[in-house]
DNA sequence: TATATTCTAAAATACAGATTCTAATAATAC
DNA sequence: GTATTATTAGAATCTGTATTTTAGAATATA
């Protein structure tokens, strides 16, 4: 069946991950990447179409990690502090995997998706929506008749722990000693009226 | 004294601006700073030394009129409410001036920093290290003896409202409503344990 | 062993966009 | 008016980087 490839298709993602992660998608080039993995950039191309679908292709590796986790947390809950858990999912995932948490909470989405292919980016819209939607589910189901509850429930889950853990992540990754102040702040964006 | 400009250098810095904020850091060409502003390519260079020179500048002009307003605000406080006050100064800063908020706090500042010259990108470390400052000088003035609590009071004043306002930028602006929201989780970081 | 196939390897090409250059133009000073 | 100078205007380079191409090497199957 010919010869044997010298690197997986998983490992050019991370390859590309890692250098996206350290030095910024400006300088994630195509003779990076095949350095990173230890590649002739030709290589690249047996593996992936373009540098936009190979970026976009890292970041949706990344999110969906990361919605996985989130989901499975905020679908579980039954009260308001239950809820506030998931926020620390964030702080998690940039303390388990910190190539995914830099390309999700340091750099911009649309950075890895403007040039993609039109199939990544409607697997970006997809799992997007479903992030909101199951937010919106549980403020539907944990605060019925609050008009505003939605965006509550966004700014306590998403922003307060993305805002948070940013801060800390391209050097280094977010302390432990971070996250009761990360919870506190989420249960009262939770119960802010 | 030779002919009039057409435009200032006010203005190309503004043009510049509304394309980053429009248009994100890597379709910020000379060629589109030049259309919007009105401009041949060539004049560009009349007014500034490099691409790099003229983001950078863009960047340190909106930084120092949000480090402005917010050490304002940071150095009067005499209590955990007052200081818990300059978190609001994000959402504000992006409702005056979106064009700012949306180069503060959608963007990353070492895009717009990276290939600047040496000068520039000193005055950006100063201006950091001044807000880390105010932010350290509160800390102790509020709570002495914690030892956290510059933590504590980045994440409230920098992290939480930055997240919260970022979810909003590019598209629309953050509603009013969200400011009760921050101002509690801010509080909360503020007083976490 | 012959052949098709899948890859490596690196050079060649294409292209986008920053920067520089050359003329032309409009204002001021004398 | 004339000389001088700052500026416009846009074409001409230059550079960096994505992509393509060509040749060669390794492996599986028949």
């Amino acid at each position: 069946m010919g010869r044997f490839a010298r690197i997986s298709h998983a490992d050019l993602r991370a390859a590309a991950a890692r250098v996206a992660a350290r030095q910024g998608l400006a300088r994630t080039t195509i003779a990076a990447i095949a350095k990173e993995a230890g590649v002739p950039t030709g290589s690249i191309y047996h593996r992936v179409p373009s540098r936009a679908a190979l970026l976009a292709e890292i970041w949706l590796e990344a999110a969906d990690r990361y919605g996985t986790a989130f989901l499975a947390r905020l679908s579980g809950a039954s009260s308001l502090d239950e809820v506030a858990q998931a926020a620390l999912v964030t702080p998690f995932l940039a303390r388990e995997d910190p190539a995914a948490g830099v390309i999700l909470f340091v750099h911009r989405r649309d950075d890895f998706l403007d040039d993609a292919p039109a199939e990544s980016r409607a697997r970006a819209a997809r799992l997007v929506a479903a992030l909101r939607d199951g937010i919106a589910a549980a403020a539907r189901r944990l605060a019925p008749a609050d008009k505003r509850a939605r965006e509550r429930f966004a700014l306590a889950l998403i922003g307060i722990p993305y805002g948070a853990v940013r801060t800390f992540l391209p050097q280094a990754v977010p302390p432990l000693e971070l996250d009761p102040a990360i919870l506190a702040a989420a249960r009262a964006a939770l119960a802010a009226r």
